[in-house]
DNA sequence: CTAGACTATTGACAATTTGCACATAGCGTG
DNA sequence: CACGCTATGTGCAAATTGTCAATAGTCTAG
């Protein structure tokens, strides 16, 4: 169970994922605002299928806007109000596709990265089993 | 080709892929020495095969410096000196070889994470091709 | 011998990102 | 109106990352 805390930068995955996710963070929502507009709240919900749940609500708010200052989402207030304080609706613009199909490629290449450490272990595995330091 | 640069933290990307890379780095780090003791210098060289090639040489010897503070790597002062200044020589510890282990599990869900992502995205383009915003 | 050029490693600091605690604000209810 | 719930936003400390330059040894040319 190594959770070593101590040196610079403890406390470096507290818990949840945390700092893998919020890199997970961006292209999530934009795939999400691919399917359709939506609100902030709603989306926060459906981070959760992606295992983004425990992402922190400012955070998520925070990189709407970002998304938004960059011109890959638009927001407008949604008219009928339910309940609560007037909510935002975001939705996908052009660019914002662009930048996800963008997205998908640099995720596929994190992919063979991640893989390609993976493999060399199993084969390191394989291999002589410990007979290394 | 989306290199929105605009916004808040402009030049989030700027050449190579450096903090998608960073997050990999560690990891690769302890697979490398995994394989065997060896200097920063070599691991430098060796990272060029992983895709971290573009990662500047004073981050891979921090992030050794940080992983031998947290006990995952000893170094030593390598005693035959070829040319140049005396290198530190890296060896993975039973501590690092078991974060490794635990890194190489944390990997695997990342890797679930894309491709839960990759999946949706491709479902998106397949049924409704553009059916959305 | 001495001025580069190359090999290795380190230090310091600016810029950016992230976590977190709290602020605001509308609406429903007793 | 005092609460509690739904939504969103702000501010700031802490952590991470990028960049540039410094140090230091060894070798080679002239």
């Amino acid at each position: 169970m190594p959770g070593p805390g101590g040196g610079r930068g403890r406390r470096w995955r507290q818990r949840g994922c945390s700092r893998r996710a919020v890199r997970l963070l961006n292209p999530t929502l934009l795939l999400l605002l691919h399917h359709g507009p939506a609100h902030g709240y709603t989306l926060i919900d459906e981070l959760d299928a992606y295992g983004l749940g425990d992402v922190n609500t400012s955070v998520v708010y925070r990189a709407l806007r970002d998304m938004e200052e960059r011109g890959w989402v638009a927001s407008s207030w949604d008219e009928e109000q339910t309940k609560g304080p007037p909510r935002r609706v975001y939705r996908l613009t052009a660019l914002g596709d662009e930048v996800l199909r963008w997205w998908t490629r640099d995720l596929v290449e994190t992919r063979q990265m991640i893989d390609r450490v993976l493999e060399t272990y199993t084969r390191h595995m394989e291999e002589g089993e410990g007979a290394h330091h």
